[in-house]
DNA sequence: CGCTGCCAACCATTTAGTAGGTAGATTTTT
DNA sequence: AAAAATCTACCTACTAAATGGTTGGCAGCG
């Protein structure tokens, strides 16, 4: 993990997350990092080296990410909000989730690759999951919610919301989506009390 | 509107919410319709001009399926149930948004485009407002909820869980997704009796 | 010495786009 | 109605630039 190394990964990361795996190439990278096409290659062999390293980077990050939610909201509502504004980070610097802006290209990568953005949101679902179902069990959360599915329909709201608002209605318009899903799972009383 | 022309059309749509916009070439898409790559810039002189033609298209395609769900339900929360099975098909199909495809490579996608898909989006989100105002005014959805901040959530919503399970959960899982969202948006006792 | 990090120079292939032409239909002119 | 001009849809053959990737070398350092 040299230096020059870090510094692709992190300009690899935002070129990809503005423009997407097919929309920048090595070229850009050379120039955005300060060095040679061939360079990379050095750091690098392939195109697909690079791209795994990246998912494998951000899945790390995301995983210090939560615990350290884990770490400092005790109730599920305050963690679950908490894990929204992680993508609200992506919103205010236009960016967009890594593992989404590759999904979408999923057809024309390479299958590894595909598995590996799989496991992130698989990961982020159990995650989410463990939560809700604390919370359930806790009080904190509307009694009657059903955690596998609710799981899946928090992550999508925040892919959705950060691919959306990322050009049309900025960080207000997540949050605002992010207050109203967090709202949705609480119980009403306290939803009111917002 | 020639026939030549309607498929191109189609299989470049096909190509993009598979693949991407930078993912595909002029040679994929004369392989896919089965003419000469030069006969493609005949159509679409340039490859902007055919992603523009992609969105207009496609907006209009929505524009219709909106007013077809109108016309075959009369309350809010079936409307917006409908609405959702739009996007289940693209699961099914294994087909991105194509929307949802271009705003992820925003960046490095020309000023107009970027700029219809935005109207996409903006039309959309009205449409649902609109919809959600009027279940509001009927008592068919649960009141409290704010018809703008709920319009871009569920937009949002069936946008990241087309994302998300066209890769990991199907059609199963999309419409879990979905269910859960219809049911966020009913009054309470309604919800329960589903 | 051997290793790391970088580089210039190259390579084959692919990219979007152009030039120029042909066969057939359609329209315009006589 | 015949002839001439124009248009449409497609083609082969090309181009310049960009793509991901390779080769071989060079400087610095333990």
């Amino acid at each position: 993990m040299r230096d020059t190394r870090a510094e692709l990964l992190m300009q690899a990361e935002t070129l990809v997350r503005t423009s997407g795996y097919a929309g920048f190439s090595y070229a850009d990278l050379a120039a955005a990092v300060g060095i040679r096409k061939a360079s990379i290659h050095h750091h690098f062999p392939t195109k697909t080296d690079l791209a795994l390293a990246l998912v494998a980077a951000y899945a790390d990050r995301y995983d210090a990410a939560l615990a350290a939610i884990e770490a400092d909201h005790r109730e599920a509502p305050a963690r679950i909000e908490a894990y929204g504004r992680l993508y609200l980070g992506g919103v205010e610097q236009g960016l967009g989730c890594l593992c989404a802006v590759l999904a979408i290209e999923g057809e024309a990568l390479p299958e590894q690759l595909r598995a590996d953005i799989a496991r992130f949101f698989e990961r982020h679902i159990a995650w989410l999951e463990g939560m809700l179902r604390e919370g359930l069990a806790r009080g904190a959360l509307r009694p009657g919610i059903d955690p596998t599915t609710q799981a899946r329909l928090v992550i999508a709201t925040l892919e959705g919301a950060l691919l959306m608002e990322r050009l049309l209605g900025g960080p207000e318009a997540f949050a605002g989506t992010l207050g109203a899903l967090v709202a949705s799972l609480v119980p009403a009383q306290a939803s009111a009390a917002t």
